[in-house]
RNA sequence: GGCCCCAUGGUCAAGCGGUUAAGACAUCGCCCUUUCACGGCGGUAACCCGGGUUCGAUUCCCGGUGGGGUCACCA
């Protein structure tokens, strides 16, 4: 029997060739130099910051050439399939602006190179894989789990590399083997279960100089000599999938896929796609492999993998604090492309779209991610967010993760108004990160929330609190402008025995209790519950004159 | 352990053979100031080690060391 007969048997009613595929998946009709690239999740509905990284440069890249960014689902793991997963992939990454053009969506597929989803193209990979077994470049296994593990521990032993490729599987024997093809269709023929295997040129166990490599280039790399495979690795599982490597190889190339994009976790295992892409008589993609996203391992300084789990990692822990999309994605930028900052700093208020990315400012070695600077960027992306779409945000968020601040948001003015406090000075105020902290930030301005937290300052007693607050009441006119408002404070605090200026407190403490600052505390604590806000005047103003009496009356 | 990737301050990073080794975040000090935030000024702080190549290496090569990844019918 040879490999013609054998691809028959074995896949009897596959009956197209792979050139029908060729054909109805034919090269896309593009600009030059536009690049197409795909975003390939597996359904686990579990999506990190790693894959957001990854999936920006997608975008960017295929976007910014006139090129298509596609989503193709990656389900040949049947064990790990989450229901809903798709849905949740979709929405996570268009909250964070990633949108596709093409792919799996919520209403099914979109485009001509479908399917998308890898565990509907089960005919396909199985046309190739008749292909290569007709060519003699793969062949069946019928190597048993216990006969596999008893390869391994022998290969160990003698301190050889695992794994099955030349002289460890006698089914890769098969062309020139006869007792090897009569026992092959006889297991075929009692239905045993196989797998399909690449049938590797590779050279096994060559050491250091010896090792063959070939050279691959990588678009954030440079040129690689990835060193050659000699793995025979499978390319259908038991069950008739195929493995990643498999799928990839297929998938990209039908698909017209002309860059991928993936972590550098995936390194390893280039050699083997390099030499599917090889025996497909295909040229492979771009590669372009990101260097990994790390964080600080929690069992002290040490550096760690960001591995799935990591709440930080994971996309919902943002959304939850209320990090705006916006302020991740500009955050992310800034680790993705090194002259990102400088730019944004050129030009604060253009679009995002406008930066010219490029893979060759990537940077190679792993980022440790720092919220310190994510903070930062928020800070800078939150200040230029309008109140009126910040409204709309913090709503939104309060609405998935606290409710509790459900009231906030019946007076529209009103919270607009807050949210706008020293937003158009010279020096604009920079008082807002994520929805969390803001809500909790502001939240004195709501009676619901409003509860005095700090301490009084020392240098005013308990009576002359209540004096100075007395006082204060007696002379206030919520018509006062900012000058007028402060000039009294500075007569209540001279009256009652306070520097008006705290220069001539630091001067002369002997000759006074405290300065203006620490009765200007007092009334603050009394207006906002904290001895460190906004300006008092400004407060006032937005929190209206009953309110702002009240809350002094209560004090006094 | 084999193989692969990576290596500039605490973090992210410029740098492509000759620089006082940028910048941002963090940190510290001062200034501004009724608090805080903002802003301004300034400070502390780095080329992993050892060999080459070179007139000269942070930069190029080799070897260590360190960190990370990967060794599945998971992706």
């Amino acid at each position: 029997m040879n490999n013609i007969e054998l691809s028959n048997l074995l896949f009897p009613s596959i009956d197209k060739n792979t050139d029908y595929y060729e054909n109805i998946y034919p090269a896309r009709n593009l600009q030059k130099n536009a690049k197409v690239t795909r975003l390939g999740p597996s359904p686990t509905g579990f999506i990190h910051l790693g894959n957001l990284y990854g999936a920006f440069i997608d975008e960017r890249l295929a976007h910014q050439s006139n090129g298509i960014f596609y989503l193709r689902i990656e389900d040949t793991d049947d064990k790990r399939y989450i229901e809903g997963a798709i849905e949740t992939i979709i929405d996570s990454l268009s909250f964070f602006g990633i949108e596709f053009d093409e792919g799996v969506t919520k209403n099914g597929d979109v485009g001509n190179y479908g399917s998308y989803t890898q565990s509907k193209r089960i005919q396909i990979y199985k046309c190739f894989a008749k292909r290569l077994i007709a060519e003699g470049k793969a062949y069946p296994c019928f190597l048993k789990e216990e006969e596999i593990a008893k390869i391994r521990t022998n290969q160990e032993e003698n301190k050889m590399t695992p794994g099955i490729y030349y002289g460890w599987s006698k089914f890769r024997d098969f062309e020139t083997n006869e007792d090897i093809q009569k026992e092959v269709v006889e297991n075929i023929n009692k239905g045993l279960p196989y797998v399909i295997r690449l049938k590797s040129s590779g050279k096994p166990n060559a050491l250091g100089d010896n090792i063959k490599r070939n050279k691959v280039y990588d678009a954030i790399r440079g040129e690689m000599g990835v060193p050659e495979n000699f793995q025979d690795i499978v390319i259908l599982k038991k069950n008739g999938i195929p493995t990643y490597h498999f799928a990839h190889v297929i998938d990209d190339h039908l698909m017209r896929t002309t860059h991928v994009v993936r972590g550098a976790e995936w390194l390893p295992s280039l050699p083997i796609h390099v030499e599917l892409f090889d025996k497909l008589n295909w040229n492979p993609p771009i590669y372009c492999h990101t260097a990994q996203l790390m964080k600080i391992g929690e069992d002290g300084t040490k550096r760690k993998l960001s591995k799935r789990k990591d709440p930080e990692l994971s996309l919902d822990y943002y959304k939850q604090e209320g990090y705006h999309p916006y302020a991740v994605r500009e955050y992310l930028l800034t680790l993705l492309n090194s002259n990102y900052e400088e730019w944004r700093m050129e030009n604060p208020n253009i679009s995002i779209d406008k930066f010219d990315f490029t893979t060759k400012k990537m940077s190679t070695s792993g980022a440790l991610f720092d919220l310190n600077k994510l903070n930062d960027v928020s800070k800078e992306t939150l200040l230029k967010i309008s109140a009126k779409d910040l409204f709309d945000f913090l709503k939104n968020w309060s609405e998935h993760f606290a409710p509790k601040y459900e009231i906030c948001f019946n007076d529209r003015t009103y919270l607009e108004q807050i949210l706008d406090i020293g937003k158009d000075d010279k020096k604009p105020r920079k008082d807002f990160i994520n929805a969390k902290q803001t809500m909790d930030f502001i939240s004195y301005f709501f009676d619901d929330f409003f509860k005095i937290e700090d301490d009084m300052p020392v240098e005013a007693s308990k009576g002359d609190i209540s004096k100075i607050l007395s006082e204060y009441l007696g002379t206030y006119n919520h018509n006062d402008d900012q000058s007028e408002w402060f000039g009294k404070i500075r007569e209540i605090a001279v009256a009652n025995g306070y520097a008006a200026k705290p220069k001539d407190y630091k001067k002369h403490p002997e000759e006074y209790k405290g300065h203006v600052g620490h009765v200007s505390t007092v009334i603050r604590i009394a207006l906002t519950g904290r001895s460190q806000s906004p300006d008092i005047w400004a407060i006032q103003q937005i929190l209206g004159e009953t309110k702002v009496k009240k809350r002094i009356n209560k004090l006094i």
